[in-house]
DNA sequence: GTATATTAAGACAACATAGTCTGATATATT
DNA sequence: AATATATCAGACTATGTTGTCTTAATATAC
């Protein structure tokens, strides 16, 4: 898997933050309820946003934690990156630690085009463009268990 | 990380394989010493590949393992699918169980090119390419740590 | 100020992945 | 046949990730 659960966890309750009022405090209860995420864990998810500085969080009464910044400013790859922290996403395709500009290894370069476009799409896209797309709640609450089918992918020709 | 670790050991030790002549055994202790990998857990690693045909075993003196065909015949995909399975690269980005073609989460579409990509990538490089390459060993055994730099992904502009 | 609502912090448990070890099985050599 | 050399199989341990729970800290409302 390319991400962790725990940054998935991240990434949609971000999203579903972004479709709220960026004015008013969300409790992280109503977020793990929605969101079906157990909340003592969604909150610690969420205390790493916060140190990230993409979340703010208050706490007493009508507290809670919003985004810190308007949704449009907030890309993919923030949250990714404050959550999984920069080392994942830049590891050598073979997971050889020698592997660099300067000693690559074999799939070096095909691999840091591929890497260069991942994180090129993750930070072209911001939460309110997921935020916005109306078939995302749908998915994010359905509780269907529609696979995904290998064949889509492997029958490449 | 997109690939486990496990799979990691099996993608060097094929690569490895591939560079030695195919009409002979080589036994495993051979070459969990040259990769500096527990030889039990590579034992079990090649078990997995042995079982998906990658590879042919034979017990006893002048035993060992060897690639089952040809090194420009055994992709990149196909040791990650053999050790991995076809689940973990066929993944919604988000993690989501419903999405699908029927009700594509927001990042789907984007994120079905990226993966179509890198099977792509998968399935062109095989054996023989990575093992072609004069600079692998040097990588695969060197002991320097240098470090990937951060910089060179995230400064896109 | 006391009660209530909320996040913060950290200990702990459950599960998955990675790694170790021991014995069984097969083959070759003598 | 006996012995040495291999993989195969499965139990066991260690580590890391995920998930749960309890207590503390902080803010509001009355």
């Amino acid at each position: 898997m390319l991400l962790s659960k725990t940054c998935l966890y991240g990434l949609r309750a971000s999203v579903l933050l972004a479709s709220k009022a960026q004015s008013e405090f969300t409790t992280i209860r109503e977020l793990s309820d929605e969101l079906d995420i157990s909340f003592h864990f969604l909150t610690k998810v969420l205390q790493l946003q916060t140190k990230a500085e993409l979340l703010e969080s208050y706490k007493g009464p009508n507290g809670g934690v919003k985004l810190a910044r308007s949704a449009d400013k907030i890309t993919f790859l923030d949250v990714v990156v404050s959550i999984d922290g920069v080392k994942k996403i830049n590891e050598c395709a073979l997971g050889l630690p020698g592997c660099g500009v300067m000693r690559p290894c074999p799939l070096h370069d095909q691999w840091a085009v591929l890497k260069e476009r991942m994180l090129n799409m993750m930070q072209a896209v911001t939460l309110d463009q997921l935020a916005g797309r109306k078939d995302f709640n749908k998915t994010l609450f359905s509780g269907s268990d529609e696979a995904t089918d290998a064949k889509d992918f492997f029958d490449l020709k």
